[in-house]
DNA sequence: GTATCTTTACGTACAACTTACGTAAAGCAA
DNA sequence: TTGCTTTACGTAAGTTGTACGTAAAGATAC
Protein backbone atom coordinates (compact mmCIF):
# COMPACT_ATOMS: atom_id res chain seq x y z
CA UNK A 1 0.00 0.00 0.00
CA UNK A 2 1.19 3.57 -0.83
CA UNK A 3 1.97 5.48 2.33
CA UNK A 4 -0.14 7.92 1.04
CA UNK A 5 -3.27 6.34 1.04
CA UNK A 6 -2.50 4.75 4.25
CA UNK A 7 -5.92 5.45 5.84
CA UNK A 8 -4.11 5.68 9.47
CA UNK A 9 -1.72 8.03 7.92
CA UNK A 10 -4.83 10.11 6.13
CA UNK A 11 -5.87 10.10 9.84
CA UNK A 12 -2.53 11.50 11.20
CA UNK A 13 -3.11 14.05 8.80
CA UNK A 14 -6.34 15.17 9.39
CA UNK A 15 -5.42 15.55 12.99
CA UNK A 16 -2.00 17.07 12.24
CA UNK A 17 -4.20 19.66 10.58
CA UNK A 18 -7.49 20.35 12.85
CA UNK A 19 -6.38 18.73 15.96
CA UNK A 20 -4.28 20.38 19.29
CA UNK A 21 -0.44 19.34 18.80
CA UNK A 22 1.48 17.90 21.66
CA UNK A 23 -1.71 17.03 23.34
CA UNK A 24 -3.61 13.12 22.93
CA UNK A 25 -6.05 11.39 25.25
CA UNK A 26 -5.67 7.87 25.99
CA UNK A 27 -8.64 6.15 27.54
CA UNK A 28 -8.31 3.16 29.29
CA UNK A 29 -12.04 1.72 29.17
CA UNK A 30 -12.93 -0.90 32.12
CA UNK A 31 -15.37 -3.70 31.88
CA UNK A 32 -16.41 -6.97 33.37
CA UNK A 33 -17.47 -10.30 32.64
CA UNK A 34 -17.11 -14.01 33.69
CA UNK A 35 -15.93 -12.58 37.05
CA UNK A 36 -12.89 -10.58 35.49
CA UNK A 37 -12.05 -7.36 34.94
CA UNK A 38 -11.06 -6.16 31.60
CA UNK A 39 -9.77 -3.45 29.23
CA UNK A 40 -10.64 -3.00 25.64
CA UNK A 41 -6.87 -2.65 23.35
CA UNK A 42 -6.43 -2.48 19.94
CA UNK A 43 -4.09 -4.06 17.80
CA UNK A 44 -1.95 -2.08 15.48
CA UNK A 45 -2.53 -3.35 11.43
CA UNK A 46 0.03 -5.61 10.49
CA UNK A 47 1.64 -6.43 13.90
CA UNK A 48 1.36 -7.92 16.99
CA UNK A 49 1.45 -4.50 18.96
CA UNK A 50 -1.28 -3.31 21.64
CA UNK A 51 -2.44 -0.13 22.84
CA UNK A 52 -4.89 1.72 24.53
CA UNK A 53 -7.50 3.65 22.56
CA UNK A 54 -6.56 7.19 22.11
CA UNK A 55 -7.22 10.50 20.17
CA UNK A 56 -7.00 14.00 20.04
CA UNK A 57 -8.34 16.90 20.84
CA UNK A 58 -10.16 19.36 17.85
CA UNK A 59 -8.74 23.25 18.29
CA UNK A 60 -11.98 24.42 19.61
CA UNK A 61 -13.40 21.16 21.27
CA UNK A 62 -13.82 20.71 24.96
CA UNK A 63 -11.39 17.52 26.63
CA UNK A 64 -14.11 16.11 28.24
CA UNK A 65 -16.23 15.83 25.08
CA UNK A 66 -13.02 14.46 22.82
CA UNK A 67 -12.66 12.04 25.64
CA UNK A 68 -16.03 11.02 24.93
CA UNK A 69 -15.46 10.79 21.50
CA UNK A 70 -12.74 8.32 22.05
CA UNK A 71 -14.38 5.92 23.83
CA UNK A 72 -17.60 5.96 21.90
CA UNK A 73 -15.96 5.52 18.59
CA UNK A 74 -14.81 2.10 20.05
CA UNK A 75 -17.53 0.96 22.03
CA UNK A 76 -20.37 2.05 20.46
CA UNK A 77 -21.75 2.79 23.38
CA UNK A 78 -23.36 6.78 23.69
CA UNK A 79 -24.10 7.21 27.14
CA UNK A 80 -20.61 6.93 29.45
CA UNK A 81 -19.76 7.17 32.72
CA UNK A 82 -15.80 9.01 31.96
CA UNK A 83 -13.17 10.07 34.65
CA UNK A 84 -10.06 12.30 34.46
CA UNK A 85 -7.88 10.53 36.47
CA UNK A 86 -3.78 11.78 35.56
CA UNK A 87 -1.72 14.31 32.68
CA UNK A 88 0.99 11.91 31.62
CA UNK A 89 3.25 14.79 31.05
CA UNK A 90 7.14 13.31 31.47
CA UNK A 91 9.41 14.92 28.31
CA UNK A 92 10.40 11.43 27.91
CA UNK A 93 7.31 8.79 28.78
CA UNK A 94 8.87 6.30 26.54
CA UNK A 95 11.37 5.91 23.54
CA UNK A 96 8.97 7.31 20.69
CA UNK A 97 11.74 6.15 17.44
CA UNK A 98 11.04 2.39 18.98
CA UNK A 99 7.45 3.09 19.96
CA UNK A 100 6.82 3.98 16.24
CA UNK A 101 8.71 1.62 14.71
CA UNK A 102 7.06 -1.16 16.21
CA UNK A 103 3.67 0.32 15.02
CA UNK A 104 4.69 0.06 11.61
CA UNK A 105 3.03 3.31 10.68
CA UNK A 106 4.89 5.32 7.44
CA UNK A 107 4.80 8.50 9.25
CA UNK A 108 7.84 9.76 8.35
CA UNK A 109 6.55 12.94 6.31
CA UNK A 110 4.25 13.30 9.02
CA UNK A 111 4.70 16.98 10.58
CA UNK A 112 3.71 15.73 14.56
CA UNK A 113 5.29 16.68 17.83
CA UNK A 114 8.35 15.89 19.47
CA UNK A 115 6.73 14.56 22.31
CA UNK A 116 2.71 14.39 23.19
CA UNK A 117 1.35 15.00 26.53
CA UNK A 118 -1.56 12.60 27.44
CA UNK A 119 -4.81 12.85 29.67
CA UNK A 120 -5.87 9.89 31.18
CA UNK A 121 -9.25 9.13 31.27
CA UNK A 122 -10.71 5.87 32.23
CA UNK A 123 -14.48 4.67 31.51
CA UNK A 124 -16.46 2.29 33.60
CA UNK A 125 -18.94 -0.14 30.78
CA UNK A 126 -21.78 -2.71 30.29
CA UNK A 127 -19.49 -5.48 28.80
CA UNK A 128 -23.02 -6.51 27.27
CA UNK A 129 -23.84 -3.41 25.23
CA UNK A 130 -20.11 -2.88 23.68
CA UNK A 131 -19.27 -3.49 20.35
CA UNK A 132 -15.68 -3.57 20.05
CA UNK A 133 -14.10 -1.53 17.13
CA UNK A 134 -10.71 -1.19 15.37
CA UNK A 135 -10.08 2.75 14.09
CA UNK A 136 -8.03 3.50 11.07
CA UNK A 137 -4.66 2.42 12.58
CA UNK A 138 -5.66 -0.61 14.14
CA UNK A 139 -6.69 -4.26 12.82
CA UNK A 140 -8.28 -5.57 15.65
CA UNK A 141 -10.74 -4.29 19.10
CA UNK A 142 -10.77 -6.79 21.86
CA UNK A 143 -11.03 -6.84 25.81
CA UNK A 144 -8.26 -8.41 27.75
CA UNK A 145 -8.43 -9.58 31.13
CA UNK A 146 -6.19 -7.24 33.63
CA UNK A 147 -3.47 -9.99 34.47
CA UNK A 148 -3.18 -11.05 30.99
CA UNK A 149 -2.24 -7.51 29.39
CA UNK A 150 0.59 -7.83 27.14
CA UNK A 151 3.63 -5.37 26.94
CA UNK A 152 2.04 -2.32 24.65
CA UNK A 153 3.09 0.23 22.98
CA UNK A 154 3.98 3.83 24.31
CA UNK A 155 3.86 3.83 28.42
CA UNK A 156 0.27 2.25 28.08
CA UNK A 157 1.15 -0.89 30.76
CA UNK A 158 1.63 2.25 33.34
CA UNK A 159 -1.20 4.04 32.09
CA UNK A 160 -3.56 1.52 33.25
CA UNK A 161 -1.91 0.61 36.87
CA UNK A 162 -2.25 4.54 37.46
CA UNK A 163 -6.10 3.91 36.25
CA UNK A 164 -6.40 1.16 38.05
CA UNK A 165 -4.74 2.77 41.23
CA UNK A 166 -7.46 5.83 41.12
CA UNK A 167 -10.01 3.56 40.73
CA UNK A 168 -9.09 1.12 43.66
CA UNK A 169 -9.02 4.79 45.73
CA UNK A 170 -12.46 6.23 44.24
CA UNK A 171 -13.99 2.53 44.62
CA UNK A 172 -16.38 3.38 47.52
CA UNK A 173 -17.79 6.72 45.89
CA UNK A 174 -17.50 5.39 42.18
CA UNK A 175 -20.48 3.67 40.40
CA UNK A 176 -19.57 0.69 40.18
CA UNK A 177 -23.03 -0.22 38.77
CA UNK A 178 -21.80 0.80 35.34
CA UNK A 179 -19.84 -2.17 34.95
CA UNK A 180 -22.25 -4.66 35.71
CA UNK A 181 -25.46 -6.11 34.55
CA UNK A 182 -28.96 -4.61 35.38
CA UNK A 183 -29.06 -7.68 37.55
CA UNK A 184 -26.43 -9.47 38.89
CA UNK A 185 -25.47 -11.57 42.11
CA UNK A 186 -23.81 -10.60 45.80
CA UNK A 187 -20.73 -13.27 44.85
CA UNK A 188 -20.48 -11.66 41.48
CA UNK A 189 -20.39 -8.31 43.23
CA UNK A 190 -17.54 -9.78 45.33
CA UNK A 191 -15.20 -10.37 42.34
CA UNK A 192 -15.80 -7.19 41.03
CA UNK A 193 -14.64 -5.34 44.07
CA UNK A 194 -11.24 -8.13 44.55
CA UNK A 195 -10.31 -7.92 41.07
CA UNK A 196 -10.57 -4.06 41.53
CA UNK A 197 -8.78 -4.39 44.79
CA UNK A 198 -6.81 -7.10 44.05
CA UNK A 199 -7.21 -8.80 46.91
CA UNK A 200 -10.01 -11.57 47.91
CA UNK A 201 -12.51 -10.39 50.31
CA UNK A 202 -14.18 -12.27 52.82
CA UNK A 203 -17.89 -13.35 51.75
CA UNK A 204 -20.16 -12.71 55.28
CA UNK A 205 -18.92 -9.09 55.60
CA UNK A 206 -19.28 -8.27 52.22
CA UNK A 207 -22.42 -9.47 52.26
CA UNK A 208 -23.03 -7.45 55.45
CA UNK A 209 -21.67 -4.16 54.43
CA UNK A 210 -23.29 -4.82 51.00
CA UNK A 211 -26.75 -5.42 51.90
CA UNK A 212 -26.66 -2.26 54.96
CA UNK A 213 -25.62 0.00 52.32
CA UNK A 214 -29.20 0.33 50.87
CA UNK A 215 -28.17 0.46 47.72
CA UNK A 216 -29.56 -2.97 46.62
CA UNK A 217 -32.77 -4.54 45.84
CA UNK A 218 -33.19 -8.24 45.89
CA UNK A 219 -35.21 -9.94 43.64
CA UNK A 220 -37.49 -13.08 43.95
CA UNK A 221 -35.20 -14.76 41.34
CA UNK A 222 -31.93 -17.16 41.72
CA UNK A 223 -28.98 -17.21 39.65
CA UNK A 224 -29.33 -20.94 38.43
CA UNK A 225 -27.10 -23.64 36.94
CA UNK A 226 -23.80 -22.13 37.92
CA UNK A 227 -23.00 -22.23 41.95
CA UNK A 228 -24.07 -24.66 44.16
CA UNK A 229 -26.51 -22.89 46.23
CA UNK A 230 -28.32 -20.86 43.58
CA UNK A 231 -27.31 -17.00 44.81
CA UNK A 232 -30.12 -14.63 44.71
CA UNK A 233 -30.27 -11.80 42.03
CA UNK A 234 -29.76 -8.13 42.98
CA UNK A 235 -30.41 -4.62 41.08
CA UNK A 236 -28.71 -1.30 42.24
CA UNK A 237 -31.78 1.38 43.49
CA UNK A 238 -31.75 4.50 41.85
CA UNK B 1 4.74 52.50 26.67
CA UNK B 2 4.84 51.34 23.37
CA UNK B 3 2.82 48.32 23.05
CA UNK B 4 6.12 46.05 21.87
CA UNK B 5 8.14 47.26 24.63
CA UNK B 6 5.87 46.01 26.80
CA UNK B 7 7.85 43.47 28.64
CA UNK B 8 4.49 41.17 29.03
CA UNK B 9 3.64 41.58 25.43
CA UNK B 10 7.38 40.42 24.56
CA UNK B 11 6.85 37.39 27.23
CA UNK B 12 3.56 36.40 25.06
CA UNK B 13 6.15 36.27 21.90
CA UNK B 14 8.51 34.16 23.45
CA UNK B 15 5.97 32.33 24.97
CA UNK B 16 3.87 31.95 21.61
CA UNK B 17 7.37 30.52 19.46
CA UNK B 18 8.88 28.46 22.05
CA UNK B 19 5.85 27.06 24.37
CA UNK B 20 2.97 24.45 23.62
CA UNK B 21 -0.02 26.32 21.84
CA UNK B 22 -3.16 25.81 23.61
CA UNK B 23 -2.54 24.75 26.89
CA UNK B 24 -1.20 26.18 30.25
CA UNK B 25 -0.53 25.86 34.10
CA UNK B 26 -2.05 27.48 36.98
CA UNK B 27 -0.55 27.21 40.49
CA UNK B 28 -2.78 27.18 43.56
CA UNK B 29 -0.23 27.66 45.87
CA UNK B 30 -1.39 27.72 49.73
CA UNK B 31 0.25 28.77 52.65
CA UNK B 32 -1.01 29.28 55.72
CA UNK B 33 0.15 31.59 58.99
CA UNK B 34 -1.67 33.51 61.67
CA UNK B 35 -4.52 30.98 61.73
CA UNK B 36 -5.82 31.49 58.33
CA UNK B 37 -5.24 29.80 54.83
CA UNK B 38 -3.86 31.67 51.89
CA UNK B 39 -3.47 31.41 48.22
CA UNK B 40 -0.72 33.52 46.70
CA UNK B 41 -2.40 36.19 44.22
CA UNK B 42 -1.35 38.56 41.19
CA UNK B 43 -2.40 41.77 40.42
CA UNK B 44 -2.00 42.85 36.82
CA UNK B 45 -0.42 45.92 35.35
CA UNK B 46 -2.17 48.95 36.02
CA UNK B 47 -5.42 47.08 36.96
CA UNK B 48 -7.11 46.30 39.71
CA UNK B 49 -7.57 43.03 38.28
CA UNK B 50 -6.02 39.31 40.25
CA UNK B 51 -5.21 35.98 39.14
CA UNK B 52 -3.36 32.96 40.00
CA UNK B 53 -0.43 32.76 38.82
CA UNK B 54 0.35 30.66 35.65
CA UNK B 55 3.15 30.10 33.06
CA UNK B 56 3.30 27.50 29.88
CA UNK B 57 5.16 24.85 28.81
CA UNK B 58 8.13 24.69 26.96
CA UNK B 59 8.12 22.22 23.44
CA UNK B 60 10.66 19.97 25.43
CA UNK B 61 9.88 20.19 28.88
CA UNK B 62 8.02 17.93 31.27
CA UNK B 63 4.66 19.29 32.92
CA UNK B 64 5.75 18.46 36.21
CA UNK B 65 8.65 20.58 35.66
CA UNK B 66 6.60 24.00 33.99
CA UNK B 67 4.98 23.64 36.94
CA UNK B 68 7.52 23.45 38.94
CA UNK B 69 8.97 26.73 37.07
CA UNK B 70 5.22 28.56 37.83
CA UNK B 71 5.47 28.09 41.38
CA UNK B 72 9.13 28.70 42.15
CA UNK B 73 9.40 31.80 40.18
CA UNK B 74 6.69 33.44 42.27
CA UNK B 75 7.86 31.80 45.54
CA UNK B 76 11.57 31.49 45.19
CA UNK B 77 11.53 28.30 46.35
CA UNK B 78 13.42 25.83 45.68
CA UNK B 79 11.53 22.40 46.96
CA UNK B 80 8.24 22.21 46.32
CA UNK B 81 5.54 19.78 47.16
CA UNK B 82 3.08 19.51 43.97
CA UNK B 83 0.13 18.13 42.84
CA UNK B 84 -1.50 17.86 39.82
CA UNK B 85 -5.02 18.00 40.25
CA UNK B 86 -7.47 18.38 37.47
CA UNK B 87 -7.47 19.71 33.82
CA UNK B 88 -9.89 22.36 33.34
CA UNK B 89 -9.83 21.82 29.43
CA UNK B 90 -13.74 23.02 28.48
CA UNK B 91 -14.22 24.75 25.28
CA UNK B 92 -15.50 27.78 26.96
CA UNK B 93 -14.09 28.24 30.02
CA UNK B 94 -14.76 31.88 30.47
CA UNK B 95 -15.54 35.21 28.59
CA UNK B 96 -12.35 35.32 26.97
CA UNK B 97 -12.81 39.14 25.03
CA UNK B 98 -13.77 40.38 28.40
CA UNK B 99 -11.11 38.97 30.65
CA UNK B 100 -8.44 39.75 27.99
CA UNK B 101 -9.62 43.28 28.23
CA UNK B 102 -9.90 43.43 31.68
CA UNK B 103 -5.84 43.04 31.54
CA UNK B 104 -5.53 45.63 29.37
CA UNK B 105 -2.52 43.32 27.73
CA UNK B 106 -2.16 44.97 24.76
CA UNK B 107 -2.05 41.31 22.78
CA UNK B 108 -4.09 42.32 19.90
CA UNK B 109 -0.64 41.26 17.59
CA UNK B 110 0.27 38.05 19.05
CA UNK B 111 -0.45 34.99 17.39
CA UNK B 112 -2.24 32.74 20.45
CA UNK B 113 -4.88 30.26 20.17
CA UNK B 114 -8.28 30.82 20.75
CA UNK B 115 -9.30 28.53 23.73
CA UNK B 116 -6.78 26.91 26.46
CA UNK B 117 -6.49 23.60 28.40
CA UNK B 118 -5.20 24.48 31.67
CA UNK B 119 -3.56 21.98 33.81
CA UNK B 120 -4.10 22.82 37.34
CA UNK B 121 -1.45 22.23 40.20
CA UNK B 122 -1.69 22.95 44.10
CA UNK B 123 1.59 23.37 45.83
CA UNK B 124 1.61 23.21 49.85
CA UNK B 125 4.50 25.88 51.38
CA UNK B 126 5.72 27.19 54.03
CA UNK B 127 4.21 30.83 54.39
CA UNK B 128 7.70 32.39 56.30
CA UNK B 129 9.76 31.16 53.58
CA UNK B 130 8.40 32.70 50.54
CA UNK B 131 9.07 35.97 49.16
CA UNK B 132 6.43 36.45 46.80
CA UNK B 133 7.54 37.95 43.25
CA UNK B 134 5.19 39.48 40.39
CA UNK B 135 6.31 38.56 36.98
CA UNK B 136 6.32 40.46 33.77
CA UNK B 137 2.59 40.49 33.73
CA UNK B 138 2.01 41.87 36.84
CA UNK B 139 2.62 44.65 40.02
CA UNK B 140 2.22 42.79 42.71
CA UNK B 141 2.13 39.18 44.17
CA UNK B 142 0.71 38.99 47.96
CA UNK B 143 -0.83 36.58 50.54
CA UNK B 144 -5.03 36.58 50.30
CA UNK B 145 -6.88 34.94 52.45
CA UNK B 146 -8.93 32.14 51.06
CA UNK B 147 -12.35 33.64 52.32
CA UNK B 148 -11.39 37.60 51.36
CA UNK B 149 -10.69 35.97 47.76
CA UNK B 150 -11.85 38.85 45.49
CA UNK B 151 -13.34 37.93 41.74
CA UNK B 152 -10.37 36.96 39.29
CA UNK B 153 -9.59 36.66 35.99
CA UNK B 154 -10.50 33.85 33.87
CA UNK B 155 -12.18 30.92 35.43
CA UNK B 156 -9.24 31.51 38.71
CA UNK B 157 -12.10 31.40 41.29
CA UNK B 158 -13.55 27.94 39.97
CA UNK B 159 -9.71 26.51 40.35
CA UNK B 160 -9.14 27.75 43.80
CA UNK B 161 -12.45 26.08 44.53
CA UNK B 162 -11.90 22.53 43.27
CA UNK B 163 -7.87 22.69 44.06
CA UNK B 164 -9.47 23.33 47.82
CA UNK B 165 -11.66 20.51 47.12
CA UNK B 166 -8.97 18.25 46.14
CA UNK B 167 -6.68 19.02 49.36
CA UNK B 168 -9.90 18.13 51.61
CA UNK B 169 -10.53 15.14 49.81
CA UNK B 170 -6.97 13.92 50.54
CA UNK B 171 -6.15 15.86 53.99
CA UNK B 172 -5.34 12.88 56.02
CA UNK B 173 -2.86 11.21 53.08
CA UNK B 174 -1.04 14.53 52.60
CA UNK B 175 1.73 16.07 54.10
CA UNK B 176 0.28 19.14 55.35
CA UNK B 177 3.50 19.75 57.60
CA UNK B 178 4.69 21.52 54.03
CA UNK B 179 2.30 24.17 55.33
CA UNK B 180 3.41 24.91 58.83
CA UNK B 181 6.63 25.96 60.53
CA UNK B 182 9.37 23.57 62.18
CA UNK B 183 7.58 24.24 65.38
CA UNK B 184 4.17 24.01 65.84
CA UNK B 185 1.12 23.65 68.43
CA UNK B 186 -1.80 21.32 68.45
CA UNK B 187 -4.06 24.71 68.20
CA UNK B 188 -2.51 25.44 65.41
CA UNK B 189 -2.62 22.46 63.68
CA UNK B 190 -6.46 22.36 64.55
CA UNK B 191 -7.16 25.82 62.64
CA UNK B 192 -5.03 24.43 59.59
CA UNK B 193 -7.23 21.00 59.28
CA UNK B 194 -10.49 23.63 60.23
CA UNK B 195 -9.47 25.93 57.02
CA UNK B 196 -9.00 23.07 54.92
CA UNK B 197 -12.74 21.52 55.67
CA UNK B 198 -14.31 24.81 56.13
CA UNK B 199 -15.89 23.25 59.42
CA UNK B 200 -15.17 23.43 63.08
CA UNK B 201 -13.95 20.61 65.14
CA UNK B 202 -13.86 19.74 68.61
CA UNK B 203 -10.38 20.21 70.53
CA UNK B 204 -10.70 17.32 72.84
CA UNK B 205 -11.23 14.89 69.70
CA UNK B 206 -8.73 16.49 67.51
CA UNK B 207 -6.24 15.86 70.31
CA UNK B 208 -6.51 12.28 70.67
CA UNK B 209 -6.34 11.71 66.94
CA UNK B 210 -3.65 13.73 66.12
CA UNK B 211 -1.39 12.13 69.24
CA UNK B 212 -2.65 8.65 68.38
CA UNK B 213 -1.15 8.91 64.59
CA UNK B 214 2.33 9.05 66.10
CA UNK B 215 3.92 11.62 63.44
CA UNK B 216 4.15 14.17 66.26
CA UNK B 217 7.00 14.55 68.52
CA UNK B 218 6.37 17.16 71.73
CA UNK B 219 9.00 19.89 72.56
CA UNK B 220 9.71 20.42 76.09
CA UNK B 221 8.87 24.23 75.50
CA UNK B 222 5.35 25.81 75.37
CA UNK B 223 3.97 28.71 73.08
CA UNK B 224 4.16 31.29 75.21
CA UNK B 225 2.52 35.28 75.04
CA UNK B 226 -0.64 34.37 72.58
CA UNK B 227 -3.03 32.19 74.23
CA UNK B 228 -4.01 31.67 78.00
CA UNK B 229 -2.52 28.43 78.78
CA UNK B 230 0.84 28.28 76.66
CA UNK B 231 0.09 25.14 74.65
CA UNK B 232 3.40 22.73 74.41
CA UNK B 233 5.15 23.01 70.99
CA UNK B 234 5.48 19.86 68.63
CA UNK B 235 7.02 18.66 65.34
CA UNK B 236 6.32 16.28 62.51
CA UNK B 237 8.60 13.14 63.15
CA UNK B 238 11.02 12.06 60.07
C1' DG C 1 -4.79 39.80 95.44
C1' DT C 2 -8.93 37.46 94.23
C1' DA C 3 -12.50 36.19 91.13
C1' DT C 4 -13.68 35.10 86.51
C1' DC C 5 -13.04 33.72 81.98
C1' DT C 6 -10.61 31.45 78.18
C1' DT C 7 -7.63 27.99 76.44
C1' DT C 8 -5.10 23.82 76.85
C1' DA C 9 -4.59 18.94 78.11
C1' DC C 10 -6.38 14.75 79.16
C1' DG C 11 -10.31 11.50 80.33
C1' DT C 12 -14.80 8.75 80.03
C1' DA C 13 -18.93 6.79 77.83
C1' DC C 14 -21.21 5.27 74.02
C1' DA C 15 -22.25 4.55 69.05
C1' DA C 16 -20.63 3.08 64.50
C1' DC C 17 -17.92 0.51 61.83
C1' DT C 18 -14.50 -3.31 60.87
C1' DT C 19 -12.62 -7.86 61.32
C1' DA C 20 -12.61 -12.67 62.48
C1' DC C 21 -14.95 -16.61 62.42
C1' DG C 22 -19.29 -19.98 63.29
C1' DT C 23 -23.01 -22.39 60.97
C1' DA C 24 -27.09 -24.05 58.55
C1' DA C 25 -29.41 -24.50 54.01
C1' DA C 26 -28.96 -25.56 49.11
C1' DG C 27 -27.04 -27.83 45.50
C1' DC C 28 -23.30 -30.76 43.19
C1' DA C 29 -20.39 -35.07 42.90
C1' DA C 30 -18.88 -39.59 44.31
C1' DT D 1 -26.01 -41.53 51.70
C1' DT D 2 -21.72 -39.04 52.44
C1' DG D 3 -18.82 -35.32 51.63
C1' DC D 4 -17.76 -30.99 49.48
C1' DT D 5 -18.63 -26.23 47.92
C1' DT D 6 -21.27 -22.08 47.88
C1' DT D 7 -24.67 -19.02 49.66
C1' DA D 8 -26.97 -16.59 53.46
C1' DC D 9 -27.14 -14.95 57.86
C1' DG D 10 -25.28 -14.49 62.69
C1' DT D 11 -22.16 -13.49 66.84
C1' DA D 12 -18.23 -11.60 69.35
C1' DA D 13 -14.28 -8.83 69.82
C1' DG D 14 -11.60 -4.95 68.36
C1' DT D 15 -11.01 -0.46 66.39
C1' DT D 16 -12.44 4.06 65.30
C1' DG D 17 -15.36 8.13 65.76
C1' DT D 18 -18.38 11.34 68.40
C1' DA D 19 -20.16 13.72 72.42
C1' DC D 20 -19.10 15.81 76.37
C1' DG D 21 -16.85 16.40 81.39
C1' DT D 22 -13.12 18.63 83.87
C1' DA D 23 -8.86 20.29 85.98
C1' DA D 24 -4.60 23.07 85.25
C1' DA D 25 -2.47 27.27 83.39
C1' DG D 26 -2.54 31.69 82.16
C1' DA D 27 -4.93 36.28 80.93
C1' DT D 28 -8.19 39.83 82.31
C1' DA D 29 -11.34 42.44 85.41
C1' DC D 30 -12.24 44.23 89.76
Amino acid sequence: MNKYNHPGVQYFQHVSEHCIHYMSIDGVIFGFSENQLKVLLLRWKGTDEWSLPGGFIYKLESVDTAAERVVQERTGLDKLYLKQFHVFGDANRYDQADTWRRTKMPLDGIKWSERTISLGYYALVNYSLVTPMPDLMTDECRWWNIPEVPGLLFDHNHIIDVALQSLRRELSDQPLNQLLPDQFTIPELQRLHECILGAPLDSRNFYKKMLASGQLERLPERRSGTSHKAPYLYRFQP
